[in-house]
DNA sequence: TATGACATGTAACATGTTACATGATTCT
DNA sequence: AGAATCATGTAACATGTTACATGTCATA
């Protein structure tokens, strides 16, 4: 049992999903690839925590819907009361801004551009998901509650993100001035 | 060449720089072991994109010092240039989250605690790293620019982390009213 | 008429983690 | 006395990514 599976499993519990559905889920709090989802869901299934249902399609292969069996829900009770591992974060765009002062100009304005409109963009994406949750949040009471948090988190992040790269870029250009002086606590 | 071996070019671009130091230097802005590290300097050394100097110790293994070569030089550049790749997020903590409110009460509690005392100890470990740049930054300003900024923000991210939980732990509580009206954005 | 969403799966390859291996010096 | 820091490296195993494989329907 790896972490990724005990995230399926935690997804899972909140409403009954397809190998698809938890790809697209997933993503927003754990970087995978329906390539690695799909393997883990066929253990699950023969350790027997997970069950499925297929439901046929035309055209397209068979729906398989999972549901959590007694044995996962157990399972899943010991892995919330468990030490929470730390978080994993890789990010390009953090080994090059290290580097900013060591690049020409051009250079480092086109990656604050491009950082920006990345930024902007993930915002964006964020403030819809969050209206479409207001629409689907009566039934699936649990699921849209986790699914709230985590995208105002994620909204908040990626909010520090812009901001901070507005920040960098206006350092960055008065070389004359002690940086140190300038303190992104105080610009937020 | 992947992501981390850029990574190390950068760093090393800046200052020379050992295994053991790029090991400790690089883990805050991605997630690495020395394990991963070494095989990748031998390979930069045989490409010819660094140099080695072995300094002799008592005791301890040869110091290995890299620093960077012509043709590095150039393909950091490359680099800089290239289309920057997503960032890659793996959180525990977010996929425990997303579960919250299926848990008894004794255990989501538990998770906040444990999750509050880590954005704690985060916050704290940052603004001693900051305290620590203004002590470096003298002889190496390209580097201390880069570790300036770039802790800058991962405090702020901390910062936002610690509040966020607070906010949830708020809102889990408050399980009569319908959750959507809170928002985090008012509440920082 | 072409792109994207839907839907599952495997294979080859790349990358990351944990444990093993060694050992002096400094701090608590 | 014991833990942490310094310092490099390998081996076995676990995990992740990219490409391959198939095919319909709806939207732009």
């Amino acid at each position: 049992m790896n972490k990724l599976s005990y995230g399926l499993l935690g997804l899972i519990s909140t409403q009954p999903l397809t190998g698809y559905d938890l790809t697209a889920k997933i993503n927003r709090f754990w970087r995978s690839t329906h390539s690695a989802i799909y393997p883990l869901l066929s253990d699950l299934t023969v350790k027997g925590y997970i069950e499925c249902v297929s439901e046929k399609q035309s055209g397209k292969p068979d729906k398989k819907i999972y549901t959590l069996s007694d044995s996962g829900r157990e399972l899943l009770n010991e892995w919330f009361s468990s030490e929470t591992g730390s978080e994993v974060i890789r990010d390009e765009a953090s080994l090059k801004m290290y580097c900013i002062k060591c690049m020409d100009e051009e250079t480092a304005n086109k990656l604050f551009d491009e950082l920006e409109i990345r930024y902007k963009n993930k915002i964006d994406e964020y403030k819809k998901a969050l209206l479409k949750l207001k629409d689907t949040s009566l039934e699936q009471e649990n699921a849209a509650f986790g699914g709230y948090i985590l995208t105002q988190r994620a909204l908040a992040k990626a909010e520090i993100d812009l901001c901070w790269c507005q920040w960098v870029r206006k350092v960055y250009k008065e070389t004359d001035m002690n940086f140190m002086e300038s303190s992104f606590t105080d610009y937020r």
